[in-house]
RNA sequence: GGCUGGGUGGCAGAGUGGUUAUGCAGCGGACUGCAACUCCGUGUACGCCGGUUCGAUUCCGACCCCAGCCUCCA
């Protein structure tokens, strides 16, 4: 059914049996739908499926997508640091009312449009260290498992084919309709603010298939020529890949309403099971207080903002902050991201690269940090303490050190940072000298510095500092970084 | 209007019923030829008003303000 995906394809997730259910996991999740934390408890022992709600690739993702992109990759990293066996699927919405707008804008064909898309979002996630999910759907790769769904919820009753030709879901006949938005329906009527389709029975309803007009992508369906809406991809999706139940699903802080109210409302009426046990929602990425997107055009692409920050900085900036809180996109924080990575990089320097073995406090608070929903900023306080002991200890005990500087380097790649090499990372960046270049000045500025010539060193220094080079006059000899 | 989540030192950002978050920036000291890096030290921070308490930034209530959702949005 999924092609995509291997061990979860049945169809249908084992259910929840009791020893699954008394397996207590340290790592405890907020959950958007009860509104408080609790333990993870996965489904199966020792697995997780988790399903995020990827992007309509008809433009290049923001700022906004890449927190999204970041904080999944981190929990799924986190996850299989812990030992577990993650499943992460995270869809693509390839079919959709602003594609095909984009795509006679743009006069391409859609499969184009889509295919320039999809290939600048996985660049952009390669970049920020983001890994690839297990599993990638896409919307018009499930056209049979969205119709069978909706057929299911229409012979259940939940769906009906209106006169316009599309079908519709009864909002109506789900009962727990805006349990994880909060909202109630009747206040949904009465604040409902968009012209009422009349095909609906009730503004609430929302479409499940669309009639196909002239030109439109369409595909053959009981209820004529036609294409999917957007919330029951998920729904077909989710289940066709991770089973009717399953243990995380995230997204965007955006999507909460109405998007992932209608998937549980779609998929808890076909199934007739429990649909999510983890529902995760990301906080705004903000400008100027006011939340990023792309009706107010007050967005920065990712690629736009990799031209101007390395990537690591980048995904430093985004794990800074809780992923519940929202973020304010700034270039002071940036700069102070830039700041805070190059301390922690510069600990690093110059030790031996070894592994880190067992558990040590330091892992364990980082471990107790990342348990509590996924702290990062108290999780990097670990890390900062860590890299003053390191600072502390090099001279000294230069073993213990590159111990230390193992750990860090191990507990930093679980957030997906820390992985380059301290030197490459610290000289990185735009500049109009090469390496042989700043090699001869440090050289000739030492031969001055050894002759007491100090308005010479300092000269040569200068010179440096004006083309973006910062020297550092070690015990060792000189070093350099840009910035 | 309904709903959701917030208001912490110059900035960012955790957390806690009484005790150091952490980072960036600043200041003093050590190191340095001078710097940089690093280390040590350094900030009368918890929106407002009541209540509970020996004691509240942390719990409870009212209020003010901010962001977001209620239309596509990560």
């Amino acid at each position: 059914m999924c092609r995509y995906n291997n061990r979860f394809c049945a169809g249908v997730g084992p259910a929840p049996g009791p020893e699954a259910a008394a397996r207590i996991v340290s790592l405890s999740l907020y959950d958007t739908l009860s509104r408080r934390q609790a333990p993870l408890r996965p489904l199966r022992r020792g697995a997780v499926g988790m399903y995020v709600c990827g992007m309509t690739v008809y433009d290049y993702c923001h700022v906004g997508h890449a927190r999204v992109m970041v904080v999944f990759d981190l929990l799924a990293r986190y996850l299989r640091w812990l030992g577990f066996d993650v499943t992460y699927v995270r869809n693509i919405t390839d079919i959709d009312d602003k594609i095909i707008r984009r795509a006679a804008e743009n006069e391409e064909p859609i499969d184009a449009l889509t295919a320039r898309f999809i290939a600048a979002m996985h660049e952009d996630a390669a970049r920020l260290g983001v890994l690839p999910p297990d599993s990638e759907p896409r919307a018009t790769g499930h056209i049979d498992a969205i119709i069978d769904m909706v057929r299911g919820l229409e012979q259940k009753g939940f769906a009906y084919h209106a006169e316009n030709g599309d079908v519709y879901y009864d909002v109506s006949r789900f009962e727990d309709y805006g349990r994880l938005s909060g909202k109630k329906t009747e206040d949904l009527r009465a604040g409902a603010r968009v012209a009422v389709e009349e095909a609906k029975d009730d503004p609430l309803d929302f479409v499940l298939w669309k009639s196909a007009k002239p030109g439109e992508p369409a595909w053959d369906s009981p209820w004529g020529r036609g294409r999917p809406g957007w919330h029951i991809e998920c729904s077909a999706m989710s289940t066709a890949c991770l089973g009717n139940t399953f243990d995380i699903h995230g997204g965007g802080g955006d999507l909460v309403f109405p998007h992932h109210e209608n998937e549980i409302a779609q998929s808890e009426a076909a199934t007739g099971e429990h649909f999510v046990n983890t529902w995760m929602h990301v906080g705004y990425v903000q400008v100027n207080e006011e939340k990023m997107s792309k009706s107010l055009g007050n967005f920065f692409t990712i690629r736009e903002v990799l031209g101007e920050y390395p990537a690591e900085v980048v995904r430093f900036f985004l794990v800074a902050s809780h992923y519940r809180s929202p973020l304010n996109y700034s270039t002071d924080n940036l700069q102070s991201a830039r700041g805070a990575l190059e301390r922690l990089y510069t600990s690093l320097q110059g030790l031996p690269i070894v592994d880190a073995e067992g558990e040590d406090d330091w892992s364990r608070r980082f471990r107790a940090a990342m348990d509590d929903d996924l702290n990062t900023p108290e999780a990097l306080a670990v890390l900062f303490e860590l890299a003053r002991e390191i600072n502390r200890t090099r001279e000294a005990q230069p073993q213990q050190a590159a111990g230390l500087a193992a750990r860090l380097r191990a507990l930093g790649g679980v957030l997906g940072i820390l992985g380059d090499d301290p030197e490459a990372f610290l000289q990185a960046g735009g500049g109009e000298l090469g390496a042989e270049e700043i090699e001869a000045l440090i050289a000739a500025r030492n031969a001055a510095r050894a002759r007491r010539d100090w308005a010479e060193a300092d000269r040569i220094r200068d010179q440096l500092g004006e083309a973006g080079i910062r020297l550092l006059d070690g015990a060792d000899g000189t070093t350099w970084r840009r910035g």
